[in-house]
DNA sequence: CAAGGCAAAAGTGTATACACATTTTGCCAG
DNA sequence: CTGGCAAAATGTGTATACACTTTTGCCTTG
């Protein structure tokens, strides 16, 4: 018997974590503890305690006696993820063009524009991703960025395929340049509304990867 | 020895989290499981439970090998809770505009305008609470509504207060009307503005009354 | 008296054990 | 067959026990 002691419940929270993330837990799937707890090698007191930090995170659900299941998933809650990230990121950017420093906003403009900018980034998702938090940043409500880290990680199994045409790469990255170009000028509104239709179009798109990821696992 | 078992983590999360919300736990005061084990009769087992919901919920934080700690809270904290519910009750209210079924607007706008509504609540802070809510559900979104509850529960403690003199609950009220009759017009823009001064200036009221219990405390 | 360090006390981390609840199984009656 | 029920199997709920970690406070020493 190896060692007495080695953080076993972050180990299983991240490995839960990952596995909840990207569907290898079915929706709606049954998870049971003791199986949990064999495979890591722990007991299932600290696999309980991960799976319990992840029903309130929103990637389980656990009902009394009968234990935790992986969270269902339809297009109306891929929907209400991204309505809410929308709304978060509106408000960021309304405040952002009303108060924010304008070496800060420049400073991002610039970095953003720049023509070799998603040379620095593995994929173009993640270079979505990046663009969308740094631009929330701005608005300087931690919170607020943090709530969208936690959506991004919920939306994260359907934005995979998003980006991989070029049809869609081209018009992403043309959208973000308009958007930009509104932050630099500090047109709050129509800057909103725009990155609302942004946002929301790629709901869409999330819907259909999801309707095709889910037909794999059925 | 009593009882066999009694849904002991419904119980002591229920508690502690009570302490939490009203400070009764002070802003980062340790929290030793064994004594609230003690305290409500059960192992330190469930006791990891609940406190383990609590931190994601937001309102413990936790460091392995040091335990649970209350949450700190500081008018930062306080603004950038109050920045969210407004960026998501603004959303809310544009977005009800533009698509709620002119049945389901009126009947809100009728029943939250009769003369004598605010009789059928125990204060003015429970009126004024399910006021904002039921008119954040008017868009549909199921999701936003859980997160603008969770977050009502975090500033819950410093509502308290507010609404308690004659003067802010005739403005609090007639802020409210303003903003019925936008949405009775769908005016979208205009009214998620006065939304948000709305929101923003009950902020002001919040931090002032947790800089008074902070006070009190310490 | 301050600083450092060591040992005891207190507290957390998790394995194990067993009570209770739910689900499954398999048998029997209809 | 088929519906239903009881017993077995499976799984959750939590108390207890003990290893490991951090904190505390006393004692030594400069």
């Amino acid at each position: 018997m190896a060692k007495r002691k080695a953080n076993g419940v972050e180990r299983v929270y991240e490995l839960a974590k990952k596995r909840a993330m990207d569907f290898t837990f079915a929706p709606g799937q049954k998870i049971k503890e003791g199986e949990l707890a064999a495979e890591f090698g722990v007991s299932r007191i600290p696999v309980r305690e991960a799976l319990n930090r992840l029903v309130t995170e929103g990637f389980m659900t656990f009902v009394p006696n009968k234990g935790f299941h992986c969270r269902e998933m339809d297009a109306e809650e891929i929907h209400s993820l991204y309505q809410v990230r929308a709304a978060l990121e509106m408000w960021a950017f309304r405040t952002t063009c009303r108060t924010a420093a304008s070496s800060d906003l420049e400073a991002f403009c610039d970095y953003w524009s720049a023509s070799g900018v998603t040379d620095d980034f593995e994929s173009l998702d993640i270079y979505d991703a990046r663009f969308h938090s740094a631009m929330a940043g701005l608005c300087g409500n931690r919170l607020l960025v943090r709530d969208l880290r936690q959506i991004e990680e919920k939306i994260l199994a359907f934005r995979n395929l998003e980006l991989n045409d070029i049809v869609r790469r081209t018009r992403t990255l043309a959208e973000h340049a308009r958007i930009i170009s509104l932050l630099r000028e500090r047109e709050g509104e129509q800057g909103a509304l725009v990155l609302e239709r942004h946002i929301l179009d790629s709901a869409e798109n999330a819907i259909r990867t999801a309707q095709q990821l889910f037909l794999e696992l059925a």
